[in-house]
DNA sequence: GATGAATGAGTGTTCATTCAT
DNA sequence: CATGAATGAACACTCATTCAT
């Protein structure tokens, strides 16, 4: 009875990543309006009636899967975090588990950057997100205590030391940026050399 | 004569401007995929059928509306432009404009970041917009040819002294930056630092 | 077992005959051109989305319905067919029944009538409607081998023994032959001459 | 004064006359359906409106189009009618004519081929259509009096003396009927042996 | 839990026709 | 006479969602 039950729980598994993996991919594809709960469904080998087991309504299924993929990223930019290093040494690292991470998974990435420029977007509780690049956070703070890094408005730091990173791996912004690790470290000085006191 | 010829012409252009805003301001509201042609035309007081007398379809209407913000915002920025003038007072100054055109319009600005994000992007012609913007580039090729400004890809650069203004624009993005005169100055210095050779 | 079968199947038989006849229907009382979707669907009392559920597109369901009569036409013609038969004979017995067919069904003759002379029909795979016919016109390859029956190109075998009756039956075509068995021995009398030796 | 009045009625006829091709043209090409008002008037080189000048509506235009196709078919195969050769070689004739006439202008005749089984069809005033044919029917009628042709119902001798033409020279229904002058004389002579006595 | 069938409401688009010029 | 602009009504079709099974 016990093995039944676990099998059951296996299968949603499989369900649910599926669902996962399929709606990422058509929203890359066809974009976000042309991504009909149908189209995600065969995508994703189920029915569409079945997509409703699992999300309340083609919204939620849209923003958990951005949810989740913000999720890992955060998680894995923070893999191996050490605080204890030189400031610019942690954001430097940052950097670059971020670009490996999205041309790893440019299909994430996509996938947030055009759910966040969305209508769906404002359906996201922003402090979930926030919560998973706390760290982060901690160390640009850390740095103006410090006085090592510029004493200003936190969005102008982040403008700086983040935003660059989503422009340049556009792939529709930027399309003579190649990804080495010789232009991140390029690229990385400008944004040192912006918010360095 | 002038009373014959005003009578002669018949495309209104009343009806055209009345689509153009019309387009912007719904898909604003409701964002990309909702902003269907009958609500755009209700919006703009016009026929559906209306809509495909002045455009092709409904691609096309988004596009050209595209188009028509980018080249406005190329104009602006651009008013008196002095070549004459030191590069990062050049620079500032294209700062100021941009983040005051953006304020006096915010649903244009909004409409282009929403477009940008959309599958429709990839429609545009990206020639015809990169030549509304042609002088500044010019600057920026001057600045590395005269050794002020770092000698680094150009998407880089791009990333550094534009896209900056687009996040610290986008009240999605940067929510406690305020545009006062004085937040501008503060973030065009990190911009300037992380260029500047 | 039989009752848990009935209840499993979901495809609804009894909607798939409304909407055949419902098409049938309309296309004879309003052409085929005026005969949308929506009307169809009306006529079948079922919403116009449901009729994507059985069929394709517009199509695939007007080319389905006259692929279904054609067969059908075809099974009755050859009902009882006797092979041992003079060739006379089993012609003529041809003859009577198409007629008492159409006689019976002129809606679904018309419906042919009207479909092979629109665009559609270029959608229909001939082969599948000539398989319907096969054993007449193994009849007629017959009465040629045994010299009673012209030698001649096969088209012109037809354009007599079977397409007067399409004219004759076709009200628009001729409206004073009425379908008697009088008139329809008369009639038959003449393709017999035509095509025999 | 009258020079100008004659100009413009020349320029009428310029307009007429390609008006008429333009619809045989359209229909043929795409069908009867999706020929619209607008396609018509793009492919003759007018405007949509200057097509409600000449006719009171699409249907007349349709219809009116109709006739002068039947009505020129009627004056060739009546050229150098002469009524004092023997039935046969009158009927012949005709035969002859009729497919030369299709031959020549195979799109007036697929035109009236589909035009006679639209629903248009019962907007045409039987008689007029007749009456174009009128001669070649006294020759019928002569014969049946001069015991040389069948007295049987008049619609059945059409179908047998007329309407194989139609079937042979439709392309849908006999793709393997080669338009030859022995061909035409050998499927006559079927004809006659089905209508003579 | 999983699903195929069903649908009302909506989509983008074209239609035949009118009208001011 | 000729027309470009305009439109209400309709088109074929897809949508997100529900529900009986």
């Amino acid at each position: 009875m016990i093995v039944y039950f676990n099998l059951m729980r296996i299968k949603d598994d499989i369900k649910q990543d599926a669902l996962f993996e399929a709606t990422i991919k058509l929203v890359n594809e066809i974009g976000f309006a042309a991504s009909s709960v149908s189209k995600i469904a065969k995508e994703a080998g189920i029915s569409p009636a079945t997509i409703y087991v699992y999300h309340k309504n083609k919204e939620e299924l849209l923003v958990s899967t951005y949810i989740q993929v913000k999720k890992t990223m955060g998680a894995i930019i923070h893999e191996n975090f050490d605080d204890s290093l030189p400031i610019r040494d942690i954001l430097k690292t940052i950097w670059f588990k971020m670009f490996h991470y999205i041309a790893r998974h440019p299909d994430y990435f996509q996938y947030t950057e055009q759910f966040s420029n969305s209508p769906y977007q404002s359906l996201v509780d922003k402090h979930e997100i926030e919560k998973y690049f706390d760290p982060v956070i901690h160390v640009l703070l850390r740095g103006i205590e410090q006085k090592i890094i510029k004493n200003v408005n936190f969005d102008i730091l982040t403008a700086f030391i983040f935003y660059p990173i989503v422009a340049l791996s556009n792939a529709r912004v930027c399309q003579d940026f190649e990804v080495t690790d010789e232009n991140i470290e390029t690229a990385f000085t400008l944004a040192w050399d912006a918010i360095k006191l």
